[in-house]
DNA sequence: TACATATAATAGCAATACTATCATAAACAT
DNA sequence: ATGTTTATGATAGTATTGCTATTATATGTA
């Protein structure tokens, strides 16, 4: 069984809904090729436009600009990652045993869903570890986040730090565990490839330092009770 | 007793050194200026120009391009850290107490150190929060390793996952906790301006929920022995 | 005095980030 | 079947960006 998902985002994103048409549907898809192949710098509406055979204006009808669209793709994205994670954890009763399979998810686990797309998710997967972090550094961000084009992100996180209170209800910081998660998912996964000496996690490990075992580490360590006593002491 | 400080960095950031002329230092000192008002993105070489009086033609005689002169900015503020970081831990025998002070400075507090300096620190600060991951987040980032361009960065994170070794001489993941610490750091100091809902982290706060209560709570739970056992399980 | 060096002044060029106009073809309604 | 809306394509154009080249001038050095 598999299906073709709707992922629904807010209206902002576009200018005109790009799942409607053809069209649409061909410049999100090419233009996650494109950017994961260029990156976000130097893809360009014209570069775009040439490669699917259309041009810019018509471009310019879906997306008010690249940043737009680098948004869009990132909603999507986490859209996905949400749908994922409830797939393989909705049967879960223990919150413990929800976070990990929530980090594995993160870490990039590419299992099985019945779940088919329109877009290469292994090359927007790399596009949301390299560009993602641009999405909201930016002075517009107010103004982005006034729009609601960071709500994904937002509810995504506020989900899994409800499990986190779960595992300890006493523990102060959720939100930002979880967040510092997201965020060092992808942090790490790049400097393993470009930045070695940052980490130590290793992807083609099988040992201890895998992404996954950071992550848990990092999370879990957080959350023991034993915890609450340690870091208090400033 | 106060002094100016030379901060020497990586030849290979600059075409002309720029702390030898003083058209270099006027370069420096209000780009950092308008790069803080505008954000990198809306920054040309161009508004530089003008805004100092001179032309475009002259700051390229200073650096390659825009993204050259901000790893320099960013390598100078990660040299002006670990300069503050040996001056605060010098004298601090306790391993703890070496990385308590580092996440204190990390996190932004801006003690009285006998220092002086052309560039206005306060702003450089706000750009490293801003800026600073559009440093490696890039398509050249390879290249730009190669010649030495985040060696700062890394000899930092280097010396103080020495420290982290030393509070717990077993813990896999000292360079990652550490780098960690260092984005953590900046995505918290952002999402608490701008996208609050995404850490419990609030800048004016005294009580618990502050910047340096959640780092310290990451580190030293992830250090802490019981930490060991905990994450181990997956 | 001759010479090297730094900067200013100016020009120019290719690429980027758009916006506007008009023609055409398909879709849809009456 | 006919008129009308709608989507796209074709083309043009503009301001800005990113960068290079040339020349003139001022300043200090041998």
């Amino acid at each position: 069984m598999s299906a073709t998902i709707r992922i629904e985002l807010n209206g902002k994103l576009f200018l005109r809904d790009p799942e409607q048409t053809e069209l649409g549907r061909t410049i999100v898809r090419e233009s996650i090729r494109l950017i994961d192949e260029l990156g976000f710098e130097h893809f360009t509406f014209k570069k775009l436009a040439q490669h699917i055979t259309s041009t810019e204006a018509s471009v310019y009808r879906y997306f008010e600009n690249k940043h737009k669209l680098l948004l869009y793709l990132v909603s999507w994205y986490w859209n996905w990652l949400d749908y994922r994670i409830s797939y393989h954890t909705h049967h879960v009763a223990d919150a413990a045993e929800k976070l990990r399979t929530f980090i594995r998810i993160l870490a990039g686990s590419h299992g099985s869903e019945p779940l088919e797309a329109n877009v290469d998710v292994q090359a927007l997967g790399r596009i949301v570890v390299l560009e993602a972090s641009k999405a909201y550094l930016t002075k517009e961000v107010d103004t982005d986040n006034k729009a609601g084009l960071f709500q994904d992100y937002k509810n995504l996180c506020h989900k899994i730090s409800l499990v986190v209170l779960e595992i300890n209800p006493v523990y102060p910081f959720p939100h930002a565990l979880v967040s510092t998660l997201f965020e060092a998912a992808r942090k790490h996964l790049f400097f393993a490839q470009h930045l070695p000496s940052l980490t130590e996690v290793r992807l083609e490990s099988t040992g201890e330092n895998t992404l996954v075992g950071f992550l848990n580490h990092l999370a879990f360590s957080s959350l023991s009770k034993e915890a609450s006593t340690v870091g208090a002491s400033l």
